[in-house]
RNA sequence: GGGCGGAUAGCUCAGCUGGUUAGAGCGCCUCGCUUACACCGAGGAGGUCGCGGGUUCGAUCCCUGCUCCGCCCA
């Protein structure tokens, strides 16, 4: 037998096994409730990172237990086609090549494209099977296979029938390298520190005002200046005007409510062309716009040659000088502030106006809204709730035309006539005048347009295909908090506008994996980590357990490679006392001698029945555990109990009685309490931990093909009645004292072995032996001897947990009384302590009754062990009590 | 500027609606290769729960102010 478990050779066998049985594939005709999820598409050309590892991680592990709760599971994969990420690739490939791709056309380019994806597409998959995870691959979805591809169209059509798209001039942020908008969720902010100028304008009629700007070469698109309203400063220069440098163009002073009259001078220069806010300002004061910055991010000031076409970065300096030699520059300071980048290429977007397709989010966002407010849709953790519904009462119309060839084309058409009509076939002629020469529109929809209609499209929406019946809505929805404006929004608004339904009842945002230094985890510092080294030193285990346990805990989480280690020994010790324990040396390495009927609960002992009680309250911390999504809890109790409960203690204690084979009864109600505690708990454990409890599993008497046909355990009736809840009571303070009786032979730095130095004698509260049974089960646990009575003159140390007490000789050993002092010590501080609250009428009369009493019992023991102490060993001698 | 989250053992983190001696993993110290397991076992040390007020019979937990860290929105 393997020394260690193995999980490089046990992986792939059971991902094989599973795929085989086909356990991620859902059966549509089945008749079993649905439990269903999407999959948050990944980048098709991405590799799994953290942020994968641990939502996916979490969505396996749901789906895991719902299959073993009786559900019909479907997790539906899919993968995204990334437009902006993909043709930033592509583009850096040709210019390597030393081309573009306008020199290489449109279906050279989408050639080279699907020779990208060809190549890379599906590797992530890969990296899922290896992760363990069961989605139904048969029905893996990809955002630009045709079917999906049509339902964005009737989308699209619909919304534009419907006067929810539009087009329009309007102020975007731009990206002048990928040369196309960008989102305002797609924003990458960075400080930056720049240089703040103050720029002295001449008033008409006299006078003159200053303004403060980190971008001078934007004044040559100066249409205003604007104050706040009510600063006395300003008050008489509103209505007046003033003639602009270097433009000499003539503009007015305004007052407008978005001015912060402490920042700057308190007046501000208006370029509606070049800044959201200032567009806002123009707007609502029908200033002119004027565009001097294109495209291309160059200058676009033909009458101003000295500036015209150069980097709108350089012309900020050039522009500075050129006022600072006419006198109107009068004075600069650093000036720190937050900087736009475009989040794929990082180059500093430029806002600037240009004719965009809009989604008019309104009307579409009010059923958003009452969806969440109205408990249809639940946030995991709850505070999203209110991120969520902030962003959605203060929706902005969405930008969803790009500029990038990739990607979905916006189905839209114009005539020769100037008809302009939506399609969801290519048309050949306008559907109003037929006319037969038509111009597609040039640009594709954002990305995210395409992902919102994911939960329903997956499943051949718009057809009522009997997927869709069968699998939407979904239930729960997975993913990080850096997308739920981007994405989970949107599927919301989309799900409800076109299936009338909410696209999923929960949303359970993970935490965030961050860096061993608490920074954020990019490729561009170079700190990340991936998953699949992990898998390769710890086990898919030990990587999927960790990633569970972590992210449902509300809290941003900093990888720790030891905890991860953790759990990887956690395996290892797992797979040991099944293997090694149960089935090599319980089981005589088969199965025959484990596969035990339930026994006759009478021939159950205490302790196997503190065994089924410890069984039965990790089910229910289980069990409360996925119902709150809070796998933490479950995970921490599973490791608790299954090797402190279970290897530490409950192993150690029927090996005494295992090698009795006189006692055929306690034997059997031992290896069925053992068999059927392991039982349960790979059962439990098996969502996070698939690998290695199938391998365990597949050794033990109720073994299945795969545990995934196994049912989630109930508790049993058994483990909680009054006789199990004594037992559980009374073994626990056997334990208690066991590991006191233990310090006190460390203390004395008695070695193991020489059991014989050491002399206990067990009592009751009473001051009577204990039953026979409880004696030699402490003896079996202690490094002693136990004896049933101490001879007279000796003078034995007294050790207490609950109501039981130990007297204990060492030999060769003065009688330490410093054990029995710190004892001693402590109940002191608790008696007086409990005594003081009692004594306070406050508290025994403002406090809950059940409060009280437990106080007052508390005292009680407290007291008598505290007598008990004081008082010395009974030095009497009873006979131990039968059992 | 507005909002959210965090600050608990040397480190990384639990601690649910206020009520035993505040827990775990890792690390550290002592002992032990006892036939499941040294990827282990037994024992131990280590915390004024960020700081100041307040509410309460009682506060790590609730309220408030402050300091520092992270994130989101504008």
């Amino acid at each position: 037998m393997e020394k260690h478990f193995d999980w490089s050779s046990v992986e792939p066998k059971w991902r094989e096994r599973w795929q085989e049985l086909g356990v991620g594939h859902a059966d549509v005709t089945s008749t079993k409730p649905a439990f269903v999820m999407a999959l948050p598409p990944p980048n098709i050309t991405g590799a799994l990172h953290m942020g994968h590892a641990s939502t996916f991680s979490i969505q396996d592990t749901l789906c895991r237990q719902r299959r073993m709760r009786g559900f019909e599971v479907e997790w539906c994969p899919g993968t995204d086609h990334a437009a902006i990420a993909t043709q930033n690739v592509i583009e850096r490939q040709l210019d390597d090549e030393g081309t573009t791709k306008e020199a290489l056309g449109r279906a050279a380019f989408q050639t080279r494209v699907d020779a990208w994806y060809e190549e890379y597409g599906g590797r992530i998959y890969e990296q899922m099977r290896r992760m363990g995870y069961t989605c139904d691959w048969e029905r893996s979805r990809f955002t630009l296979d045709d079917q999906y591809v049509h339902a964005i169209r009737v989308v699209f059509k619909t919304l534009f029938d419907e006067g929810l798209v539009y087009r329009g001039p309007r102020i975007v942020n731009w990206c002048p390298r990928c040369r196309s908008a960008i989102s305002d969720e797609e924003i990458d902010w960075q400080e930056h520190t720049d240089t703040l100028y103050y720029l002295k304008y001449p008033v008409e009629g006299g006078g003159s005002i200053t303004v403060a700007t980190v971008r001078p070469e934007t004044m040559l698109g100066d249409t205003g200046v604007a104050v706040a309203p009510g600063d006395s400063r300003y008050t008489a220069l509103i209505g007046k005007h003033v003639t602009l440098p270097l433009t000499w163009r003539v503009v007015p002073i305004f007052a407008d409510a978005a001015v912060r009259s402490e920042f700057g001078t308190g007046a501000l220069k208006v370029t509606p062309g070049h800044d959201p806010t200032d567009y806002e300002i123009g707007t609502r004061h029908s200033l002119p716009i004027v565009n001097v910055i294109a495209l291309d991010g160059t200058m676009d000031v033909p009458a101003l040659p000295q500036f015209h076409g150069m980097p709108a970065e350089q012309a900020r300096t050039a522009v500075a000088e050129a006022l600072r030699a006419m006198g109107v520059l009068v004075k600069e300071e650093p000036y720190t502030h937050e900087v736009g980048h475009c989040d794929r290429c990082g180059t500093v977007l430029e806002p600037l106006v240009s004719e965009q397709w809009w989604v008019r989010m309104a009307t579409l966002a009010a059923p958003g809204i009452a969806a969440v407010e109205g408990g249809e849709i639940t946030f995991h953790p709850a505070r999203y709730t209110d991120v969520y519904l902030h962003w959605m009462r203060n929706i902005r119309d969405w930008c969803i035309s790009r500029q990038i060839w990739l990607g979905h084309a916006i189905p839209v058409s114009t005539c020769g006539n100037g008809h302009r009509f939506a399609w969801i076939d290519p048309p050949a002629q306008c559907p109003e005048c037929a006319n037969t020469s038509l111009t597609n529109d040039p640009d594709v929809l954002d990305t995210w347009f395409s992902s919102g209609l994911w939960p329903f499209a997956i499943f051949g929406w718009p057809e009522q295909t009997p997927d869709l019946e069968k699998f939407y809505p979904t239930d729960v929805l997975v993913t990080g908090r850096d997308i739920i404006f981007l994405w989970v929004a949107r599927m919301i608004m989309t799900g409800l506008k076109f299936t009338g339904r909410t696209p999923f009842s929960d949303v359970l945002i993970t935490s965030t994996i961050q860096a061993t230094d608490g920074s954020r985890m990019s490729k561009s510092k170079g700190n990340t980590v991936d998953p699949l080294d992990l898998i390769d030193k710890f086990g898919a285990d030990a990587v999927r357990a960790w990633a569970a346990a972590v992210s449902t805990s509300g809290q941003d989480v900093r990888f720790d490679e030891d905890r991860i280690a953790s759990y990887q020994r956690f395996a290892n010790k797992l797979w040991q006392v099944t293997n090694g324990f149960l089935v090599a040396k319980v089981g005589n390495g088969s199965t025959a001698d484990l596969d035990v009927h339930p026994p006759n609960p009478e021939t159950l002992r205490a302790e196997d029945r503190w065994m089924l009680a410890e069984l039965g309250a990790v089910v229910r911390e289980c069990d409360a555990g996925f119902d709150a999504f809070r796998f933490h809890d479950a995970v921490e109790r599973l490791y608790d109990t299954t090797w402190h409960s279970f290897c530490d203690w409950y192993v150690e204690i029927i090996k005494l009685r295992l090698a009795d084979a006189g006692d055929h009864e306690s034997r059997r109600a031992a290896i069925w309490t053992a068999v059927t505690t392991v039982d349960v708990l790979l059962r439990l454990l098996h969502p996070f931990m698939p690998f290695v409890t199938e391998e365990c599993a597949q050794q033990l008497p109720n073994a299945a093909p795969t545990l995934q046909h196994r049912s989630w355990p109930e508790e049993d009736p058994l483990w909680s009645d009054a006789e199990t809840t004594a037992a559980h009571h009374e073994i626990a303070e056997v334990l208690e004292l066991v590991k006191r009786i233990r310090a006190l032979g460390h203390s004395h730095r008695v070695p193991r072995g020489t059991r014989d130095r050491i002399r206990v004698a067990v009592r009751a509260a009473d001051g009577r032996g204990t039953s026979k049974h409880i004696t030699r089960l402490i003896g079996g646990l202690v490094p002693a001897t136990v004896v049933d009575s101490h001879g007279r003159g000796v003078d034995p140390v007294v050790v207490v947990s609950g109501r039981l007490h130990a007297e204990v000789v060492i030999a060769d050993t003065a009688a330490d009384a410093s054990a029995t002092a710190r004892q001693i010590g402590l109940l002191e501080a608790t008696v007086s302590r409990l005594q003081a609250q009692l004594a306070n009428p406050a508290f025994v009369n403002g406090a809950p009754a059940q409060v009280v009493e437990e106080t007052r019992r508390r005292l009680a023991e407290a007291i008598a062990q505290l007598d008990l102490l004081r008082r010395g060993p009974s030095g009497g001698s009873t006979d131990a009590a039968g059992s």
